[in-house]
DNA sequence: AGGTTGATCTAC
DNA sequence: TAGATCAACCTG
């Protein structure tokens, strides 16, 4: 069965995309990721925002790397992290802008071996099959890689971001959104911020 | 703790 | 240029 067949064919449109990072993210928490004849539900984003966020890839400007980052909303950009595994991103806001959501942790739907981890950003890119080929692709026409809108709304937690204590304060931002109910989240959030009481489940 | 490699940085 | 350093991670 295909990912059209299965009803997961609807794409996120370029509006969705042209919005801070920050708001994107939290959004994508329930909506599904298609590459080719498999789907993921996204359980767990994060939000990069741009130059002024030490954390982001942006704070060093356009180069090479960075181009499709800073190109434009609705596109992916994938990039290898310490030297063996791919990181899936989406483009936010706008060209020039540098807004970026990383995808840290996706459920199988359909096509993914249920017995491959597909927590974690590094996981998740291997579990679909996601590459640095893939970089630069255009989430809103591409029928091989794209976002179908969510079914329902997700719980959602919020904690600081992964991995970017080198950014000093801002590594603290409650920018990491995550769904508390599902078991393919990369871990559970430290603690809760703001939203009430959040059961987190391993 | 350490693997592994491309991008970026720093020093000639 | 070339060599050094670093990195949004994962495994043991």
């Amino acid at each position: 069965m295909t990912a059209a067949l299965a009803g997961y064919d609807d794409h996120l449109p370029r509006e969705f995309y042209a919005r801070d990072a920050l708001v994107v993210a939290r959004a994508l928490v329930g909506t599904y990721l298609v590459h080719g004849h498999r789907v993921a539900r996204i359980v767990e984003t994060e939000a990069y925002r741009g130059p002024k966020d030490l954390a982001c890839h942006a704070r060093a400007g356009v180069t090479k790397r960075t181009r499709t980052l800073y190109g434009p909303a609705g596109h992916a950009y994938v990039f290898l992290i310490y030297g063996m595994y791919d990181c899936f991103n989406v483009v936010c806001l706008g060209e020039g802008k540098g807004h970026a959501v990383l995808i840290r942790g996706v459920e199988p739907v359909l096509g993914v071996p249920e017995d491959v981890r597909s927590d974690g950003p590094g996981r998740l890119a291997r579990a679909l099959d996601i590459t640095r080929a893939d970089n630069g692709a255009d989430l809103v026409s591409s029928t091989h890689l794209y976002l179908a809108p969510r079914t329902k709304r997700p719980r959602i937690a919020v904690s600081a971001r992964v991995g970017v204590a080198y950014a000093g304060e801002i590594a603290e931002a409650p920018w990491r959104f995550l769904d508390p109910t599902s078991r393919h989240v990369s871990r559970p959030p430290p603690r809760s911020i703001g939203l009430g009481a959040v059961t987190s489940r391993r």
